[in-house]
RNA sequence: GCGCCCAUAGCUCAAUUGGAUAGAGCGUCUGGCUACGGACCAGAAGGCUGGGGGUUCAAAUCCUCCUGGGCGUACCA
C-alpha cells in the first residue's frame, strides 16, 4: 500500500464496512477469497480513480460485496457510507468516493517533492536486488538502424527505472560480433573490398558490401558456403579472418560510440557474443553430462520436442557454433557474475521462439533461476508498407533520422528563439527527444510505423512537447527569481486544474513502478503527456471575465510564493520523467 | 499446416488489467496572442472497439469460432 490517500480511504472503507456489516465480514471474506486481515488490501487494490474528477479522487464499487450481502449495490452503498466521514466519502450509485482535500494533498505531495527533489519517487529495497538488462546488441559490420533503436531506447528507459526502483543495474550490450555474417563479411571483403573506400567511409562500404553479397548469394549458390566456411576458420582462429575480423568490429564500435553519446546510453558492459568464445566449450560440457544433448542430422541439438519446441541448436553439422550456443553460455555467465535477481532480455519479437528454447534448456539444466530470465520482446519498426530488411538495403539509418531531425529544430528554433545561446546542442537534444519518444510513446508489443511526417511533427503528444512545457517551467522559475520554499500557504490552491495538477504528481511514483513491473517506457511517456496537458491548463486558465490569471502576480506574493511551489514541483517531475525515458529537458529551447 | 502477436475516430495511439458517458494527438472546422514562451490553450465534428457466439450485475479487456495482417517454424541473428 504505497499510495497513501489510498491507502487511507481502503483504511476507512474497511472499518465502515466492519461497522455497517459485523457479521457479515467473514462472508464477505469468503467472497472474495481473502481474510479479515487482509481485507484492507483486497480493497486497496479494488479503489479505482474516477474518470471524472468530480466523482472523487478514489472510489470504491460496491458490486463485489453484493453477493455475500444479498442486497444491491447502491444500498450497501449507502449503508457503509453512513459510518464514513461524510465530508470526504460521498455516494452515486454504486460507487463510494472519496475526495481528498486540494490543502491535504498539496501538503504531503509538494513537501515530498520539495525536500527529495529529483529523488522524489525513489525507493529503496528491503535487500539489494540485481537485474541484468541485455539491450540494443547491435549487428557490428551493419550499420545501425531505425531498427535497432527500440531495443536500445526501451532497454535504455529499463536501466533507468529500475535503478529508480532501487536496483543494482547491469546493463549490457551484447554486441552481435559473432557469427555466420562474419564469415560472410569476410568473404565479401576478399571478393569486392577496398582499403581505400574502408578508411574513407567505413560503414557505408561495409553495408554496401553487405547488401551485395546477399543480392549476389541469390544467384550465386556457392557464396554461401563460402561465408560459412569462413566463420568456421575464424572460429578456429584463422589469423587472416581475425585480423578482418578486428577491422570491421573496431570501425563499427566507433560508429555505435557516436550513436550512443547523442542518445546518451551507457553501458555496463560490451559484452558481445565473440565474449563467450571460450566459454561455449564448457557449456557444451555441462549440456552433455546432464544428457541433454543429441545428434541430429549431423548438428548438436538439445531436443525440446517433449516441450513442444523445435530443437535448440548447439553446433551446426560443421561444428560451429550458434547464437543459441553463446545465448547459452551468456546467461550461465551472467548469472555467476552478477547473481542476478532478474535477468531480462530486450529483443525483438522475432526471436521470441529462440528464447523460448535457451530458457527451457536452462530450465532442464535444473537451474531455477530458468523462472527470472525474461524476454522483453517489442514489435518492429515497419517503414511505410514495407517491412525493413537490412539485407535488401532497405534500411533507414538512425543517423540519417537523428541528422534531419536536428536540421528541422534548428530552423525552428531559429525562428522561434533567434537569440537562443546554445542553439546546437539544444537542436541535438530536441531532436533526438522527438525521435526516442515518438519510439517509446508506442505500446512496446506493437509493431511501430516509422513515419518521417511524423517523427519530425513536433506539435502535440511528442518529445518537443514535453521539453517545450519544461522549457516553459523553467522560464518561470527564473522570471520568478526568489527562492522557492516548501512552507508555502496551501490554501491558495483552490483552483480545480491545481488540485489535477498535485494529483497527477502525486501518482508519479506508481506510475514508475507499473511501468517498471510491465516493463513498459511508454506507461512513463503517457504520464508526461498527461502532465504536461494538466499544467499547460493551469498555465492558461482564464478568470470569470476570459481573462488569463498569470501565475505570478506582484499584487499577491504570497499567493505566488504558493503557485511557484507547484510549478517548481512540476518542474521537477517534468525533467525527471523525461530522464526515465533518456530525454534531456533543457531549460530553454 | 502449427505456434506467438496485432486489429479501437479518416490517420497514429490510450483506456487505472473486468467497472461510471471508450479518451488523447494529427488532420478538418471555430475561437483565443496589449505573450509569466502560441512547439500552447478552449470548443466542434468524428466510434456497432474487425465479425459472430459465450461467461458476468458489468466486456475494448476473459473464453470460443471466424476474417484480415505481421512474425516464427533446426544448422542466420
Amino acid at each position: 500500500m504505497n499510495d497513501i490517500f489510498r491507502k487511507n480511504a481502503a483504511e476507512a472503507l474497511t472499518e465502515a464496512i466492519a461497522k455497517a456489516y459485523p457479521d457479515k465480514i467473514e462472508d464477505i471474506c469468503l467472497a472474495v477469497k481473502t481474510n479479515t486481515q487482509e481485507l484492507a488490501d483486497f480493497i486497496y487494490n479494488k479503489l479505482e480513480s474516477p474518470k471524472d474528477a468530480k466523482n472523487g479522487d478514489y472510489a470504491f464499487p460496491t458490486f463485489i460485496l453484493a453477493k455475500p450481502l444479498r442486497n444491491k449495490p447502491p444500498e450497501i452503498a449507502g449503508n457503509i457510507l453512513e459510518h464514513l466521514d461524510k465530508t470526504v466519502f460521498t455516494q452515486t450509485g454504486p460507487y463510494l468516493n472519496m475526495k481528498i482535500s486540494t490543502q491535504d494533498a498539496a501538503e504531503e505531495v509538494l513537501s515530498n517533492i520539495f525536500s527529495r527533489q529529483n529523488n522524489f519517487g525513489n525507493e529503496i529495497l528491503d535487500e539489494s536486488k540485481t537485474i541484468v538488462i541485455d539491450f540494443s546488441s547491435p549487428n557490428i559490420a551493419k550499420p545501425f538502424g531505425i531498427g535497432h533503436l527500440r531495443s536500445t531506447a526501451i532497454g535504455n528507459s529499463l536501466y533507468r527505472l529500475f535503478e529508480k526502483l532501487g536496483y543494482n543495474v547491469v546493463g549490457i550490450n551484447h554486441l552481435g560480433d559473432w557469427g555466420t555474417q562474419f564469415g560472410k563479411m569476410i568473404a565479401a571483403y576478399k571478393k569486392w573490398g577496398d582499403d581505400e573506400k574502408l578508411k574513407v567511409a567505413p560503414i557505408d562500404h561495409l553495408f554496401d558490401l553487405y547488401v551485395k553479397f546477399h543480392k549476389e548469394a541469390e544467384t550465386d549458390q556457392t557464396l554461401e558456403s563460402e561465408g560459412r566456411e569462413w566463420f568456421k576458420k575464424l572460429e578456429e582462429g584463422n589469423q587472416e579472418a581475425a585480423e578482418l575480423w578486428q577491422i570491421f568490429k573496431d570501425y563499427s564500435l566507433q560508429e555505435f560510440q557516436r550513436v550512443y553519446d547523442l542518445l546518451g546510453v551507457h553501458f555496463d558492459y560490451y559484452t558481445g557474443e565473440s565474449f563467450y568464445n571460450d566459454k561455449m566449450d564448457g557449456v557444451i560440457e555441462r549440456l552433455q553430462k546432464a544428457g541433454l544433448t543429441k545428434e541430429s542430422e549431423g548438428a548438436l541439438i538439445v531436443d525440446l520436442e517433449e516441450q513442444g519446441m523445435n530443437p535448440c541448436l548447439l553446433k551446426k553439422t560443421d561444428g560451429a557454433t550458434l547464437y543459441a550456443t553463446r545465448d547459452l553460455a551468456g546467461i550461465l555467465y551472467r548469472h555467476g557474475a552478477y547473481k542476478f535477481d532478474k535477468a531480462l532480455y530486450v529483443v525483438g519479437m522475432d526471436q521470441q521462439e529462440h528464447f523460448k528454447q535457451v530458457f527451457k534448456v536452462i530450465e532442464l539444466l535444473g537451474e531455477d533461476f530458468a523462472k527470472d530470465l525474461i524476454h522483453v520482446s517489442f514489435g518492429f519498426i515497419r517503414f511505410k508498407d514495407q517491412a525493413m530488411s537490412t539485407r535488401k538495403g532497405n534500411i533507414v539509418f538512425l543517423n540519417d533520422v537523428i541528422k534531419t531531425a536536428i536540421e528541422k529544430v534548428t530552423n525552428i528554433i531559429k525562428e522561434k528563439n533567434p537569440n537562443l545561446p546554445d542553439l546546437e546542442k539544444t537542436a541535438q537534444q530536441v531532436a533526438v527527444g522527438a525521435i526516442v519518444f515518438a519510439d517509446l510513446s508506442v505500446s512496446k508489443h506493437k509493431d511501430v510505423n516509422f513515419d518521417w511526417d511524423e517523427v519530425l511533427n513536433f506539435e502535440g503528444a511528442t518529445g518537443p512537447y514535453l521539453q517545450y512545457t519544461h522549457a516553459r517551467l523553467s522560464s518561470l522559475v527564473h522570471k520568478y527569481g526568489l527562492d522557492i520554499s516548501g512552507d508555502a500557504n496551501f490554501s491558495f490552491y483552490n483552483s480545480p486544474e491545481e488540485k489535477a495538477l498535485i494529483m497527477q504528481l502525486h501518482k508519479f511514483g506508481q506510475t514508475i513502478r507499473l511501468a517498471a513491473g510491465k516493463y513498459e517506457p511508454n506507461i512513463i511517456a503517457a504520464y508526461l503527456l498527461e502532465l504536461a496537458a494538466v499544467f499547460n491548463r493551469f498555465y492558461q486558465r482564464k478568470d470569470n471575465d476570459g481573462k488569463l490569471v498569470k501565475i505570478i502576480s506582484e499584487d499577491n506574493p504570497e499567493e505566488t510564493k504558493a503557485r511557484m511551489l507547484l510549478v517548481a514541483s512540476v518542474r521537477i517531475v517534468m525533467k525527471e520523467g523525461l530522464r526515465l525515458m533518456g530525454i534531456e529537458a533543457p531549460e530553454e529551447m
